[in-house]
DNA sequence: AAGTAGAATGAACACTGTTCATTAACAGGG
DNA sequence: CCCTGTTAATGAACAGTGTTCATTCTACTT
C-alpha cells in the first residue's frame, strides 16, 4: 500500500475484521497476531493502528459481531415455539451447537478478558444485555411474569449454560464428548426450571 | 546461584512453585513470566528450563496444588450435613467461596488451556476426577443412589457451578457483583436438584 | 506551483518463551 | 593432590509478541 494513498477508512476497518475472524475460525486466538493480519493483507502494522487502537480492540469487535450472530441464531432456534419450557430447552441446544460449530470463535467470546481495572465498552456489554434478555423474556412466563424472579433465572441459565458449554469443549469433563454437551444442557434447563416451579 | 553448584533439585522445584504462585497470587498469570521468576529466585532463566519443560509445566503444578487446596476445603464445607440437599447447597457455596478467596489462582485453573492437539497429563485429569467423584458421591441419594443418573447430574451441577463463578468474576452477567453470585449458586443447586426429583 | 494535512510506513523498543554452547563446580580415581 | 569426567547453572541468542513514532509520501487546498 503506498505511503499516503487514502484508502477508504470503513473499508479497512472491515477488512482487518475479516482477515482476523479468518484466522481465528482456522487457528484460534492464540495464533492471531499483528503481524500476521498485516501480512495477510498487505499492509504495514502501523497501518493496522490507525484503524484499531488495540489488538484487544480487534478482539472485542470480532466478539461483537459473534454475540450478534449467536443471538440471531437463538432467536430463530426458539422462534414458534409456544411452550415456555420447550423453548428454553431449544434455546439451550441452539447455544451448545453455536458453541460446538464456531469453536474458535465462541472460545474467544468466553475466553477474552479485559486487563484489570478496564472495564466492557458500553457496546459489547449492550451486547451482553441483548442475549441476557433474550433469556430473561422467555423465562420470565414460567415465574408468573415477576421481573426479579426470572432475571434471576435467566442469570442462572445463561452463566450454567455457559458452563457446561466450557467445560465439554476444553474436554473437562472427563469422559463428556461435544456432541453430550447438549444432553447435559437439556438436563439443566428442563430440571432447573422444573425446580423454580416447585410448590 | 554460582555455576556447578550443586543444589538441591526438589527444593528448586518447590522454590519455583512458590515464587510462581505467588506472583500469580499477587498479580494474575498474565503478570507471569520465566524471566520473573528467575529474577525473583535469583537465578538464569536456563535454570528454571531443568526443573520444568515449559511454563506450561509450572501452571499445571499450580493447578494440582490449588485443585488439591479446593477438594478439601469443599470436602470441609459439606461434610457433617446429614441432608444431602443441604449439603449441596454447602458445597455450591463453598465453590463460590473459593473462587473470590482465591481470584487468580482459580482464574489460573479455569483460564489455562493445553495447547491444541495435547491432552491433560494424567495427573491433573485426576485431580478433575477427584473433585467430579465428591460431587457425584453427594448428589447419589438424591436420585437413589443411581449411578448414572448421579454423574449426569455432577456434571451439570459441576460445570454450571464453573459458569456462575466464571461470569459472576468476569464481571459478565452485568450488574451481578461477586458477592452475589452464591445466592445464584444456591438457586441453581437447589432448583436444579428439585426438578431432578419432580415426580 | 507551493504548501499543508493526513495516513501508510517500518524500524525500534521492551517484552515473551525457549534453546544450547559455554563454563564453573563438584565427585571419584590414580 | 591433581586430573578428569559428569553435571548443571548460565545467559546470550533466536524467533516471536504488542506497541510507538519519526519519517515519508500522496492527495488535496490555496
Amino acid at each position: 500500500m503506498a505511503r499516503g494513498q487514502k484508502i477508504d477508512h470503513q473499508e479497512l476497518h472491515t477488512t482487518i475484521l475479516n482477515v482476523a475472524t479468518q484466522i481465528i475460525k482456522d487457528e484460534g486466538m492464540k495464533c492471531l497476531s499483528i503481524r500476521k493480519i498485516a501480512k495477510k493483507i498487505g499492509c504495514a502494522v502501523g497501518t493496522l493502528y490507525n484503524v484499531f487502537n488495540s489488538i484487544d480492540d480487534i478482539f472485542l469487535s470480532i466478539n461483537v459481531a459473534t454475540m450478534t450472530r449467536l443471538h440471531k441464531q437463538l432467536q430463530q432456534e426458539a422462534q414458534g415455539e409456544p411452550d415456555p419450557l420447550a423453548a428454553m430447552i431449544l434455546l439451550g441446544r441452539g447455544y451448545v451447537a453455536f458453541s460446538r460449530d464456531n469453536y474458535h470463535l465462541w472460545s474467544l467470546l468466553v475466553d477474552h478478558k479485559m486487563q484489570l481495572g478496564r472495564t466492557l465498552p458500553e457496546n459489547v456489554q449492550g451486547k451482553i444485555d441483548d442475549l441476557f434478555l433474550l433469556v430473561s423474556g422467555m423465562v420470565a412466563p414460567l415465574v408468573s411474569n415477576d421481573r426479579e424472579k426470572a432475571d434471576q433465572a435467566a442469570k442462572v441459565l445463561w452463566a450454567s449454560l455457559h458452563g457446561v458449554c466450557s467445560l465439554a469443549m476444553s474436554g473437562k469433563l472427563d469422559t463428556v464428548k461435544a456432541e453430550a454437551a447438549d444432553v447435559l444442557a437439556e438436563s439443566l434447563v428442563r430440571n432447573y426450571l422444573l425446580g423454580l416451579q416447585v410448590k
